[in-house]
DNA sequence: TATAATAATGTTAACGTTAACATTAACGTA
DNA sequence: TACGTTAATGTTAACGTTAACATTATTATA
């Protein structure tokens, strides 16, 4: 930061004082209007950039949101991020952007640096990695407004926005039932991250439901990528041909990509020999030599949401913790064996 | 912002200065072991945490870069930030991510919030609206160390990391040529935009070197996005079919994109009748029912250079106004007429 | 033991802004 | 004209931190 135009040298130029600049500049009423035109030309001529941080500091706010996101390179934290930002641009408040790689210690890191900058309030996905909470509640004990998207922490009393993940994975669990595939496997995300447990819980649902047979064989934890999807895919591609899967439900579509890598890396035909379905609508997914059948999550919305609700927190006190569930769809493609 | 416990509190706590409570925290030397470990238990007891905006006024640093994404869901910058991102975290940055939305208001607006904010440093590729540079020069001349990345503006002092357009533009129209095609035609972005003007000159000179015909009537400007893309596309295919090109560069992926839908919506086929290629190696490209010829941007690779110049700006002002030139590499699909 | 050197801690001012209160100027009305 | 009212401007203190200088405590040395 180097030397710059302050108030003071705006108001030094018009023997005024630094008060009557700040007013006139900030649109107070009681400043005589030649006196405000000579500020803002004076300010305009002199090059003079208020200084956000020592009005932060004045007036204990920030006008900054702070964003964590688990992984930017998946499509849909972009696409959230962009409902973020189309918000508060408008609303004025500004992002930080803090990324922690599905990492938990980065995360907590990320944390830190976000109320030490003192944001007005914070969005956060959980990492993938993440397996104690106890960072959400000091975050929470500092009184700074929290809501969760998509990736949520119940129970703290923070907000949060996601999707019906349960139903969702439910639904299209059915769906390969509906296909009269009996042995179904899941490539699960950690228990630790919610929508890891609240897709697991609703592939149980539908298996028991309809009878199914659940077996602990069946789920085999892969993450939220790529890589581990074609590691757990590995897997269940190395049980005994009798008990290989008919099908497979992953816990999201990069996990998915990976499987569909390892099930055509043995020779096997999608959905031939194995069907697969996803969950979150990557851009790629409808692109994929075989299509793949997923839940379309509303990333956008999701994101617009969240912020939304997160400025209801920082603006008034009486904003309710709400938890926000957003409908999903099933989006029938080919990996599914519907043609 | 609510109210926080700060160094006061601490100090008063241990009956000690503030200042002593400072230097135990920051790790200056000249301070007593015990007095430090008294300090920090108590820090954390009452649940410090620092005021990053109190040390920013006082230091005249904020130890954060911003960056200005035109689109953050073009597959290109997300990679990007992930690329730039790495680099802060490591040096001890923070990022602000402002999102420009290819409007040139909405990253006037970008550009004062961060130098109100007074970060450290500017990432910046410019929107596709941008019409003059006025506000660029603005914020060289406030001397804010800048660094343009992918889209950049030469000539006003500032350092800038690109591919080298030109050269990709030209090398990927000659591949067209390869395939005889006589009649290629252009799919600009604005002549406002480096990239925009360096693909187009390197379509050019490829024409000209082989002794192609170059018509205006083919350099249809279609900007960077696929819906530009397509209107693009429909104006050269409502061309009398005589003079209807025979294969198509598109400035980038996503136009190309556009493009392609445009042809086949007329029932034509790629590359059988029109060929075409792209310019970023989006991560749909490959995936696409006719994979696309496209050159590839390091895109991460990009981000990381940009920082890595950016914080040498900063912290070393002896740091060289440089323009780093990024290879790119051809990727042959099946869209240029390979197979 | 006296004294110099150094380690440890304290005090003051500064960073640039705004809120709250204080003063002065301008104007209308009795 | 005098006085009250309101508009315009000014003054002071505060936000939470650190650098620079000041002081006091401790240790080493003659």
């Amino acid at each position: 930061m180097s030397k710059r135009v302050t108030a003071k040298q705006v108001a030094e130029e018009l023997n005024i004082s630094i008060m009557t600049v700040s007013r006139a500049l900030s649109g107070s009423p009681n400043v005589d209007h030649r006196t405000k035109e000579k500020v803002i030309e004076t300010a305009r001529r002199l090059g003079y950039v208020p200084n956000q941080i020592a009005k932060s500091l004045a007036l204990q706010k920030t006008d900054t949101i702070g964003v964590v996101v688990p992984e930017i390179t998946h499509s849909f934290f972009p696409e959230a991020i962009r409902g973020i930002e189309k918000v508060t641009y408008s609303a004025g408040y500004h992002l930080i952007l803090t990324h922690s790689a599905e990492n938990a210690e980065r995360e907590m890191d990320a944390l830190k640096t976000l109320a030490a900058k003192r944001v007005d309030g914070i969005l956060i996905s959980t990492a993938e990695s993440v397996t104690d909470y106890d960072i959400y509640s000091r975050i929470m004990n500092l009184k700074i407004p929290t809501v969760f998207y998509d990736r949520c922490v119940m129970g703290i009393g923070a907000s949060c926005v996601c999707v019906n993940d349960k139903h969702g994975a439910k639904k299209i669990t059915e769906h390969l039932i509906e296909h009269k595939y009996k042995k179904i496997a899941h490539l699960s995300g950690p228990k630790s991250v919610s929508i890891g447990r609240l897709r697991l819980a609703g592939y149980k649902k539908a298996m028991k439901d309809h009878n199914l047979v659940f077996s602990e064989d069946y789920v085999v934890e892969s993450g939220f990528h790529e890589d581990g999807g074609f590691r757990a895919m590995e897997k269940l591609l190395d049980l005994p041909e009798k008990k290989r899967p008919r099908a497979v439900f992953a816990v999201n579509d990069p996990a998915a990509f990976g499987a569909m890598k390892a099930i055509l890396k043995r020779g096997l035909s999608i959905p031939q020999d194995i069907a697969i379905v996803g969950f979150s609508d990557d851009i790629r997914a409808e692109l994929l030599p075989v299509p793949l059948t997923t839940i379309r999550q509303p990333a956008f919305e999701i994101g617009k949401k969240a912020v939304e609700k997160l400025i209801g927190h920082i603006e008034n006190k009486e904003e309710k913790i709400d938890k926000i569930i957003i409908d999903t769809e099933v989006i029938i493609r080919k990996s599914c064996g519907c043609n």
